[in-house]
RNA sequence: GCGGGCGUAGCUCAGUUGGUUAGAGCGCCAGAUUGUGGAUCUGGAUGUCGCGGGUUCAAGUCCCGUCGCUCGCC
């Protein structure tokens, strides 16, 4: 029993339920990124009031700052941050690469430079596990190296390695309960027998979650596809399956009809604190002057407090004076519109019809913006993207 | 009224003893962003060099006049 039951099946997508210490989470579903111990410019009751139910929490900026004795002595991140439902921490291992610098990779670990002030610091799979322990994360990130990419294949089967003998260090360290998950992590790169070896060492070593790891890094959407046509295939089909750092809303939609039960990524929430805005129509910059003067909300048929009361004239002005309240309002509905795209996909898996969401949601999306004007020119696309 | 200083991009300013196509920062106009630094990066547009005249092969730069702003003194 690994907490996970698949409630409806259509092709190889999946409608699924993980049960957590600390709640449900329908999938397919999309983690919102609380980094920091905070989704960053919303109130943990707004992401839940958007439909998440679960976010990420982060090892490396969290044993940074505040340090995760701390976090654990203010009872838990949960408490911490007043999020009561799952988390899912990261282990540092993508952090580590990204954000820190002179780091040394070694067999032991990452030695590496905070971001923050320079300190040096040494995370191992085992001090990983420590961490999101500490945190009372509901689901820990097995501690791995995200290959980069490009990656000679020599290099991209060294690194997967690596990563494989660091999860079987990490299932040993992890202190099983009920109700607390690890996930080994699938490398590999580009490289079908990669991922094949790769997905081979986790089933071994036993997870009750398995996530894809190592896309999304530069390859191209088509190429992140190919290699979601075979490896979500690698992995059992009785556990969830978690595309890390994924993506766009056409990614999720991809991913999911080839297989894949959880994602996160900044997309949202990074993006709307810099003046975009995800709908069903596209994109919109509301940087952009044209929105300057205009009195409709971002989207007429949005049911978030951005669109119920604000105007994009207002949410334009609020971006380019760069006040807080445009960041907040834009997170909302960029959180809002991805939970409505994994209802709707949820609800389409049910149905036994994902086919046909998936052709409206193309649809819908390659339009480009719509005018709302009472419909005289309703369906025109002005956008000339 | 007299004397000094200053007028160069939307703003603040730089422009050598006169020398290619007058620049910077910010702003503006766009673009990027995929296991988060409200970060960062990348492009782009914009000039009657206050105005008029003169000197010179060549004037933002020197000379004369004029307008405006500003400081000081009557």
């Amino acid at each position: 029993m690994n907490g996970f039951e698949i409630l409806a099946q259509d092709g190889k997508a999946r409608r699924g339920r993980l049960a957590t210490a600390h709640g449900l989470v329908n999938t397919p579903a999309f983690m919102p990124v609380g980094t920091a111990g905070t989704v960053k410019a919303m109130l943990p009751e707004s992401v839940a009031a958007t439909g998440a139910e679960i976010v990420l929490g982060n090892t490396y900026h969290l044993m940074l700052r505040p340090g995760a004795e701390r976090v654990a002595s203010l009872g838990g991140l949960h408490k911490f941050m007043n999020w009561p439902g799952p988390i899912l921490t990261d282990s540092g291992g993508f952090q580590v690469m990204s954000l820190s610098a002179l780091r040394k990779i070694g067999e032991q670990g990452v030695e590496f430079r905070s971001h923050l002030d320079g300190s040096k610091h040494l995370l191992t799979p085992e001090r990983s596990i420590e961490i999101q322990d500490q945190l009372d994360a509901d689901i820990t990130m097995c501690f791995d190296e995200c290959t980069p990419f490009p990656a000679t294949p020599e290099q991209a089967a060294n690194s997967m390695g690596l990563s494989m003998r660091w999860a079987k260090r990490c299932r040993d360290a992890f202190r099983e309960r009920p109700g607390y998950h690890l996930f080994g992590i699938m490398q590999g790169g580009i490289h079908r027998e990669l991922r094949e070896e790769s997905a081979a060492s986790l089933r071994e070593i036993g997870f009750t979650g398995y996530a894809i790891g190592g896309l999304a890094i530069g390859e191209g959407q088509q190429e992140m596809f190919r290699i979601l046509d075979f490896a979500p295939d690698f992995l059992p089909a009785a556990a969830p399956r978690y595309l890390m750092g994924v993506g766009r809303p056409e990614d999720i939609v991809g991913a999911v009809e080839r297989g894949i039960d959880m994602f996160d990524c900044v997309m949202p929430t990074r993006s709307g604190r810099t003046g975009e805005a995800f709908t069903r129509f596209g994109e919109l910059n509301m940087r952009n002057a044209r929105h300057g003067g205009d009195d409709r909300p971002i989207d007429e048929g949005c049911a978030c407090p951005a669109c119920r009361s604000y105007s994009r004239g207002y949410i334009h002005h609020l971006v380019k004076s760069q006040e807080i309240l445009g960041s907040m309002l834009l997170t909302w509905h960029n959180l809002h519109y991805y939970q409505t795209v994994m209802a709707g996909l949820r609800g389409a898996i049910e149905a036994g019809d994902l086919s046909g969401f998936i052709a409206r949601f193309r649809i819908e999306r390659s339009r480009g913006e719509i005018m709302f004007d009472g419909g005289t020119q309703e369906g025109k696309a002005i956008d000339g993207r």
